[in-house]
DNA sequence: ACGCAATCTTCAAACTATCTTCAGATTAAC
DNA sequence: GTTAATCTGAAGATAGTTTGAAGATTGCGT
């Protein structure tokens, strides 16, 4: 899951970065709203966290300008206030949920598992795609009734397939999907190949047939229909 | 089990915190209602030990939050009064338990062992899994017939494995549950390797199969199922 | 209050899975 | 046929895990 962190604190910053990369995520950071922004129009992101009492403005018109047309990412707003109304207001204007300072980062976690879970999966921790059965819970693969060991980048890449089945997608988004900031450093996609030849690997020695299309110049595709 | 003290006196905080803390919980501590909020609007605890006749507003009130969405939490009441019509309301509004001041303190642990086992464990007093038993009042642990002493740290994973069987858990959600607060400080998981070392060694050599699988770059899976 | 024993935590080294790079082979488009 | 994109296998680099042993700490009995 692809999570920006909008925090002007560097120190919490850096903990909730450390915290959800080490849950397996791939985190970026923006410092102030106007950063925030930039990045959200340029890359798309699941679950956006959003600190409402930074310096360079309301938090709660990012909120609104997000929800107009922006992104579609969940947003897990982080609050110093313990105001009702603050709540009431933000979950008004679009945000997916709320929580106050201070806060455990397991809490946080489960918050933005919980919202990614809700906005992408209607709720359900079990996807099924054809002979492919996913349990996000257990971070198990089954194809055609056989387990399948995936690494945690070849799981990242299913998922990310999963969740954008039957469209293209560039090597580039997966590569920033997986990698985040990370991914410009980077001029070559062979570890994306890589990947994508072991996981196609797996699931066919496993029994499932071929679900990861070629799309020459453009990307792949993941079929699910059919 | 993740504890939330709720108790203006220090005297009596403290010595709650400190016997159920050796009773191998980890303990929180809040000095009024506004602070108990606080944390339990971001923090996911157990049970809550609720002192009703805090200078800061109404306890009541406090309960009746707390179950329209705040928490999962189990609250056990604390009350100076021998109220009858108080207690009635307390559970009424959503209280687990109720116990009057003065108490002694193994009543009072024996009674938050109470709601967890029946909010987690359907009141279970002993959990089977496959070849593993665990008698949750002797706290001792039987695998294939054999008795194992486990320590208190390796104790308090195996029933945090169990009660999360077959899902990934990560060593920084183990670390939290296992230290709370204190876990923050830690940047290692050296000692959690350790534990799931000594842990592991005890399942085996008392006849158990291999029941703590690692997920590389994960975690770990306590599997149950075949 | 003291010392012993059990437990917990730290440290460093060996080990292993996974990721990335590289170079060459293959394929698709024109 | 030529070019650019993709695939593949093998090797090197990295990061995550396991292990043993030693140093703290805690708890307990005297």
């Amino acid at each position: 899951m692809k999570i920006l962190i909008v925090e002007d604190n560097p120190e919490l910053s850096k903990n909730i970065e450390s915290y959800l990369s080490k849950e397996g995520n791939t985190c970026e950071t923006a410092f102030s709203y106007h950063q925030a922004v930039d990045k959200v129009v340029s890359f798309a992101y699941d679950v956006i966290i959003l600190d409402l009492m930074l310096p360079d403005g309301n938090g709660l018109d990012v909120i609104k300008s997000l929800n107009k047309d922006l992104s579609e990412a969940g947003v897990l707003i982080i609050s110093a206030k313990n105001s009702l109304d603050d709540k009431l207001e933000g979950l008004n204007l679009g945000a997916d949920d709320y929580i106050t300072k201070p806060f455990h980062l397991s809490e946080l976690n489960a918050r933005v598992k919980a919202i990614y879970r809700r906005k992408n999966f209607n709720n359900k921790k079990i996807l099924e795609c054809r002979e492919i059965t996913v349990d996000m819970d257990a971070c198990s693969v089954v194809v055609a009734g056989n387990l399948v060991e995936l690494t945690k980048k070849e799981y990242e890449i299913l998922i990310y397939f999963i969740s954008n089945q039957n469209r293209v997608v560039t090597k580039q988004s997966i590569a920033e999907h997986l990698w985040g900031d990370q991914a410009d450093f980077y001029d070559s996609f062979d570890f994306v190949y890589q990947h994508i030849k072991n996981l196609r690997k797996k699931i066919i020695s496993a029994g499932g047939g071929d679900y990861i299309t070629t799309i020459y110049g453009m990307g792949y595709k993941f079929n699910t229909l059919n």
